[in-house]
DNA sequence: ACCCAGGTGGCCC
DNA sequence: GGGCCACATGGG
């Protein structure tokens, strides 16, 4: 068994789609800064709270107050950090690309994904979420479950966030659909699946898989 | 009272 | 390069 055969594994045992919802691009780029290492249904609220405030806009934000933004987003956690996180897109976003979203689409993906990078806050989890999800652009978003799904089956990519992106990306191709299906495939496989039961019923990994896969 | 949740940055060695 | 730590909320 190879990536290959998990990647395929798991497209043939679920039906996820439409992984991350929204109604703009900001949103999906403010969700991925606010889902940092907290559960979605908080980044949810968070999210709720700011197009209550009609501030899901990146001069909005930039007209807030901090303590503001702060109280907005509050339920998603590490509240300071992420008010911080976001002004920080916002200013950048305004900058650089006279606030439109748009005007970003024609730049490299490796170029986009180092400006991404050198941003306060966007470290390369989000930085892919925010290429793949929110701009369409070829690449595979690493979280820990992919870390511990490949590690647990053995795959030996090891815990080089790189190094399993470039090789998933390899696997796959230069495809977005089936890159964003693979991440959300492995985030819901381990969560309802391999991490969560023992017996795995509906695993698509079953046959395959070693059983430690099955330990929780 | 724990543990977990769709990370990042700073520090240390 | 890896190993800790702070950051903060909401739910089981």
């Amino acid at each position: 068994m190879d990536l290959r055969d998990v990647i395929e594994a798991l497209e043939r045992g679920c039906g996820r789609d439409e992984w991350w919802p929204s109604e703009s691009v900001f949103e999906v780029i403010v969700g991925a800064i606010l889902a940092q290492r907290v559960s979605w249904k908080n980044v949810q609220i968070a999210i709720a709270n700011l197009k209550c405030a009609q501030v899901l806009d990146p001069r909005a934000i930039m007209g807030l107050d901090e303590s503001r933004l702060q109280e907005l987003i509050r339920p998603s956690g590490f509240y300071r950090q992420k008010a911080r996180y976001l002004r920080t897109f916002s200013a950048y976003l305004i900058d650089r690309y006279d606030g439109d979203i748009k005007l970003m689409k024609g730049i490299r993906t490796a170029q986009l994904r180092g400006e991404l990078l050198s941003l306060d806050g966007i470290g390369p989890e989000t930085a892919d979420t925010i290429l793949l999800y929110a701009l369409g652009h070829p690449s595979f978003v690493v979280d820990s479950y992919a870390f511990r799904l490949f590690d647990r089956l053995g795959l030996g990519l090891g815990r080089s966030y790189d190094k399993v992106k470039t090789e998933v990306e390899d696997a796959i191709g230069r495809d977005v659909r089936r890159l964003s299906l693979a991440h959300a495939l492995v985030v819901t496989h381990c969560k309802t699946h391999c991490l969560a039961t023992p017996l795995c019923l509906g695993c698509p990994f079953s046959g395959i898989c070693p059983s430690e896969v099955h330990d929780g």
